[in-house]
DNA sequence: GTTCTTGCTACATACTAAAGTTAGCATTTT
DNA sequence: AAAATGCTAACTTTAGTATGTAGCAAGAAC
């Protein structure tokens, strides 16, 4: 992958991750999903899903809204 | 698949097509999508992905924020 | 009023690209 | 040194593409 998109969306979840303090383990287990997939997204190497996307925003106890707000900041 | 999450996504995208009162077919053109494919996620049959999203958006010219504020509204 | 189109959608199947999951080790950071 | 993250590689599952069939509605047409 490595989009714009992929990019920019994982460059939002490792802020919202880092602004809750949490290691990329921690929300590995908060979202049920792998820690080194946690990796992959935030460093933009992967095409996530509807769910897994619905995943983390529960593991970061944020909305998914709020994600695409911020990713409609700085996307474009 | 058919989870609520994927059946909700399906029920906005379809009300805001025929909001534009285009085909299946036509909204595959735009958004460079397959018109089967378009079916299967108004039916809530597919996971679909975050690049996929930003296709549906643009085919349907509105922001994917738009869509998630939408979302927000019927899920959960 | 029953036959032709025509357009749209549901649904099945099959293929291939890539998402999702995991383990192991290297590298960085604190 | 310990904790966190990067990175690779292998594997399973599924998203996404493609084609084809069937059904339904509306409308025109003879």
């Amino acid at each position: 992958m490595n989009t714009k998109l992929s990019l920019d969306f994982g460059k939002i979840i490792r802020e919202l991750r880092k602004g809750k303090d949490i290691s990329q383990e921690e929300l590995g287990f908060r979202s049920n999903l792998h820690r080194t997939y946690i990796g992959m997204i935030e460093r933009g190497e992967k095409n996530i899903t509807l769910e897994s996307i619905e995943k983390l925003s529960k593991g970061l106890d944020v909305s998914m809204k709020l994600i695409f707000e911020k990713l409609n900041k700085i996307h474009q």
